[in-house]
DNA sequence: AAGCATGCGTGCGCTGTCGTACAGACAGTT
DNA sequence: AACTGTCTGTACGACAGCGCACGCATGCTT
């Protein structure tokens, strides 16, 4: 693996997490001495499918996906997981293990809470709890837009929405991926999204070079896209507006 | 339709849902002021895709599927509630709507609470709020599980796995179920499900008469199905474990 | 500068599912 | 007993995506 493994020496603020953003200074105080920054590597595993996780983790410029392996050895991306959200939910919700894996696609910062004390804290009952909730709502339209997408919509659509979610999680146009990490992601075969990435580069809308891809058009790859993108994204959006105005 | 039409006399229990069940006496009576029995009848619809929902419901042995509509009208399947959960969970998180619409599949019985009011106990901080928690987590499973075998596995192995989940909701082996229901759950044309449910009558797994499925050998259905109906199912029992021993 | 692993492009036959169109069977109604 | 709407079965061409088997290009390594 050899895509950009330069060590990045720059500083990431909790802020640039969404949801410690929305977090109020006295509880953010409360959390503080608990939260730590941390580094992700590309293809470093945060927690195993069936384990409970360790660590609740708030990626900043990271991004984390969450796979399902089937049992003959296929995967599935069921959601995204950037700077908007949290790896870890099932500390929230059951305080036991998820039936997936949590996968770093995208190397990065970000900041991370033992289990324990994440559960401390929420059960601290402060405003955290709430926009806990709510982003358990985002998590579940992304995964029924995703069950929903499978079903029903091309691989060159299914393409572009993927894209446009790293995208939308990156500072720039380039998103470093190759056509085999898509493939596991989209739970297709890498030839079939050679296929979808030239029909792509060939109309204008990416370039692509040997694991990076440059968006040149997001317009167009919005349009190319299924409906899936813009209806989880406004979901997203409404959510995460509520929870600047609570 | 003329799918049993008659109206059903008996009394239905709120401790036939398995989350009222888990309630402790103290907390049902606060509970039990605002909860009001109700008739769900075939195809009615508990709240659109998009709009806030107005009550919270708590199947008993009525069964509601949530699905998502297409752009292009085609449906999707993305969770099946019956006596061992709730139809409404955004109230919880976000006090707010689900981009699907709640679909009565099986007519039944069961319990229901008005918004606000299943709100306000939710507030009270009782058991109740990790109950809810943890069966959000439960959802969570179903529709992983739903995305990833809507990627992975055949229509044989899918109709398997619905008609298990319909089963499991149901005290008989008897389904009151259109091949056409079927397809709009699965979201795949009316046709593919007949020629799989051929496949099963002609194995002698189910036997099927005009909406009328009978399952004569249930073993055989759910070794026909994909890994995705155990493994959901065993994450259901364990959280619903995790809940009774709380 | 050569070597090698990794990433990408291509071809081909196969199968599952779709779209469409229609025919037969059953149940409730009059 | 005939009628009508609903539900189920059948048929066939089209095609997206799969599995497999290559060949080529690129960029890091020594």
């Amino acid at each position: 693996m050899s895509l950009k493994t330069q060590t990045d020496n720059t500083v990431s603020l909790p802020q640039q997490n969404h949801l410690l953003a929305a977090m109020s200074d006295s509880e953010w105080h409360q959390w503080e001495p608990d939260m730590e920054p941390v580094d992700f590597s590309l293809n470093q595993v945060l927690y195993e499918s069936g384990k409970t996780p360790a660590y609740m983790y708030f990626p900043t410029t990271a991004i984390v996906s969450l796979l399902y392996m089937t049992q003959s050895g296929s995967s599935s991306e069921v959601a995204v997981i950037g700077n908007d959200g949290v790896v870890g939910l099932s500390l929230l919700l059951s305080g036991s293990n998820t039936p997936n894996q949590a996968l770093v696609q995208c190397a990065g910062k970000g900041f991370r809470m033992r289990a324990q004390a994440a559960k401390n804290a929420i059960n601290r009952e402060g405003a955290m709890l709430n926009i806990l909730l709510r982003y358990s709502q985002a998590m579940i339209t992304q995964m029924t837009q995703t069950a929903v997408c499978n079903r029903h919509h091309s691989i060159d659509q299914q393409l572009c929405r993927r894209l446009l979610l790293s995208l939308d999680r990156l500072p720039s146009n380039e998103i470093l991926m190759t056509q085999e990490m898509l493939s596991n992601m989209l739970g297709v075969r890498r030839e079939s999204v050679t296929d979808a990435a030239l029909k792509l580069q060939e109309a204008g809308v990416i370039s692509y070079k040997r694991g990076i891809i440059t968006v040149l058009d997001r317009k167009a790859l919005e349009g190319r896209s299924c409906e899936c993108y813009a209806t989880a994204k406004n979901e997203q959006d409404r959510l995460q507006k509520m929870t600047f105005n609570a």
